[in-house]
DNA sequence: CTAATACCCTACTAAACCGATAGAGTTAAG
DNA sequence: CTTAACTCTATCGGTTTAGTAGGGTATTAG
């Protein structure tokens, strides 16, 4: 399960793009209120993700926020793993954030790491490869959703 | 991530697959030690699978537990769902327990969940064709996940 | 200039979850 | 009838989750 946080994480690029006049910034409050997401809860989040390049934000009167990256270039996996960490489903499988199961013997003759090697890569393979662009128009998605496939 | 139960619960699982000498028992014990998994913790784990009908036990001095299934027919799905709860990354996804995303206007129209909807098909194909029986001997184990793939 | 309205940042918290540990109880073999 | 196994419930410290609170800073309309 993915978090509530990442969910609503994604919900907002979703509502940024789509509210894309370019350069013109979106409130936090409408983002929260359209897309039903804590107020105070959503700035930490943008906040997060503007620290991480996806957002840039306006302070002031006329403030809000944008998207930095175009959404052809923020990946499901991207916003993921900076709100959820790795996706990985073992510390020993994670490419960005690798780490050795204490308790294993060996990790190359670990049968149970076999297996979530290939849930791994099947993860990862629709999800680095899925964009906030692909959650725009339903035509759009469903082809990139079949190369991924 | 899959919690170290998971982890813990597997690994019990493929060793008593392997020391199958059948209708002997095989002490938490000895699991534990050559698994390197807390005793106590491990108890209560296989506790739970065997409430679950995937071993069996037997008390008393020459006591033990045993696969109660055959290793071909206990999936690392089924495992997991039974330690770690739902495989789906989002409640409005779970097949074996499914939850209405509260704060989600309409569950048909929700560009994440038809992501996510493609995560936990990808991951399914992997989990619930994988059984313990693929771990036991390294051929076998390829056979199979090449036919998953 | 200044008040209003935005984002910025840190700290806190209640509840749940995770990874164990403890210990009393039950069963069965020898 | 003792010993050594499983059974079951409770507890516990630490971490994570999903927020809430509140003061600080920047920008601009008037």
């Amino acid at each position: 399960m993915i978090s509530q946080k990442a969910r609503y994480a994604l919900r907002a690029l979703v509502a940024l793009a789509k509210s894309a006049e370019p350069d013109r910034a979106v409130f936090i409050s409408d983002i929260a209120s359209s897309e039903r997401i804590p107020r105070k809860f959503l700035e930490q989040i943008l906040l997060d993700l503007k620290h991480h390049g996806i957002v840039e934000s306006r302070r002031g009167k006329a403030g809000g926020y944008l998207l930095l990256k175009a959404p052809e270039e923020i990946t499901f996996g991207e916003v993921l793993r900076i709100v959820d960490g790795p996706i990985a489903p073992l510390p020993c499988l994670s490419k960005t954030a690798y780490r050795r199961c204490e308790d294993c013997r060996s990790e190359e003759s670990c049968e149970v790491r076999k297996v979530f090697a290939r849930v791994a890569d099947v993860t990862r393979n629709v999800l680095d490869r899925t964009s906030i662009a692909d959650c725009l128009s339903t035509d759009s998605g469903k082809v990139n959703l079949l190369i991924a496939g």
